[in-house]
DNA sequence: ATAGGCCTGGAC
DNA sequence: GTCCAGGCCTAT
């Protein structure tokens, strides 16, 4: 489940478990990181950070870990001492007192020095993150205007983590339905009234999927706070147009949109 | 801009 | 087993 907005769920429930709390036990599969086992003991998580879909907790002895989830990494809270009965293989587990967090499946985990924080490939390249509250959408217009973007079909660029960071394939074709547009335009042939709603849209839609706090619903189920209208929904009606909702790959992630209203 | 590769888990 | 996926990197 990886995008910003579940990205950043993960950290908070995360923070809401260890945050502070003197650290027992901690543990990694990778052999690069088993040195830093014991130098974490005694150590607390002060804070996790995400970065688009990057997250990175912070301990304090000044180290952080930088881990991405990918497609199929997943993060659990337990009690301290449990393990859940899962096929998915574990990577890294931190243990408190009376709560341990889990990290499974992922594959991208690095211990990183303040320095290297600065240097690392990912973190250097990705642009303002959506749900940063401080974002606004007067800085994603000018954002959507400047010149390495501009001319870019928004099929490619809602995509790049270094235009904003967080967005993922739900999020470009829910955004775009919003917005009634094509994924083959580019910011530079919009009007100023579409260029206003495409930089609402953008910061709206990711924080009004966070705010749903997980119910996001993949199936018509009644109640759900953000509703998927395009995403999944091949071959239904569009609930705005009534148009059919067609499907087909467009920068090799499967793009969905309604051809009755998005021109 | 696009294709292919990498990684993992789930659906079939 | 095969293919796909809410991701990202590199090579062309």
């Amino acid at each position: 489940m990886p995008e910003g907005p579940e990205i950043r769920r993960a950290a908070d429930s995360l923070e809401a478990a260890i945050q502070g709390k003197p650290i027992t036990d901690a543990w990694f599969a990778f052999p690069q990181l088993k040195a830093y086992e014991p130098t974490l003991v005694g150590q607390t998580v002060t804070h996790i950070e995400t970065r688009g879909k990057a997250l990175l907790t912070h301990f304090s002895g000044g180290l952080t870990l930088y881990s991405h989830n990918q497609l199929y990494g997943v993060w659990r809270v337990v009690k301290a001492g449990e393990q859940p009965d899962t096929q998915r293989v574990l990577r890294v587990r931190l243990q408190t007192a009376e709560k341990a967090i889990l990290l499974y499946s992922a594959s991208d985990i690095e211990m990183l020095t303040p320095e290297q924080l600065t240097t690392h490939p990912f973190l250097q390249r990705v642009g303002p993150d959506v749900l940063d509250k401080k974002l606004t959408a007067e800085q994603v217009r000018e954002r959507l205007l400047a010149t390495s973007f501009r001319n870019r079909q928004f099929s490619g660029l809602l995509l790049d983590q270094a235009f904003l960071a967080g967005l993922g394939n739900y999020l470009r074709v829910e955004i775009l339905w919003e917005c009634e547009l094509a994924a083959t335009h580019k910011a530079s042939e919009l009007t100023e009234a579409q260029l206003d709603r495409l930089s609402h849209a953008l910061l709206d839609i990711p924080r009004l999927s966070y705010a749903a706090r997980g119910k996001v619903d993949d199936s018509k189920h009644h109640g759900a706070l953000f509703r998927f209208k395009v995403f999944h929904r091949e071959g239904e009606k569009c609930e705005r147009c009534g148009g059919i909702i067609e499907r087909k790959m467009m920068s090799s992630r499967p793009f969905y949109w309604c051809p009755g209203c998005q021109t």
